[in-house]
DNA sequence: ACCATGACGTTTC
DNA sequence: CGAAACGCCATGG
């Protein structure tokens, strides 16, 4: 759609980069992004990301708390955590478990 | 052009 | 230690 979109498809491509069964935070990938400031952009790209011909893994991206926030927004309610426990994941109240364990930080796994 | 909202994060009380 | 407020950036009305 815009130049804009080049932010976007960073994110888009973090998110395909997660390795299964691993998760990470809006927060490093804004800040890997340059824009640490921004996680709430990153949100908004994930939202987005429905725009996008390729399928994005937005549910391996939760907040910092390792919550599903934004499990809402998938198809049904408890998707998001299917998904996820689908991929070794243990998820309690929408809360990850062993986040640390699962955690992926794209600044310190990539270049 | 201004106000309000949002899949967040950090700082302050 | 817990809750609340503020900050950031972009999009929508």
């Amino acid at each position: 759609m815009k130049e804009s979109d080049n932010f976007f498809e960073r994110v888009y491509k973090i998110a395909r980069l997660i390795p299964y069964g691993k998760v990470t935070n809006y927060g490093s990938i804004a800040k890997y992004l340059g824009a640490a400031k921004s996680a709430r952009m990153v949100g908004w790209a994930m939202n987005n990301s429905h725009n996008q011909t390729q399928e994005v893994p937005a549910h391996r991206v939760v907040n910092r708390k390792g919550l599903l926030t934004g499990k809402h927004h998938f198809d049904g309610t408890n998707l998001m955590q299917q998904l996820l426990e689908s991929e070794g994941i243990i998820i309690i109240e929408n809360q990850i478990q062993e986040l640390e364990k699962v955690f992926w930080d794209p600044m310190k796994e990539l270049p």
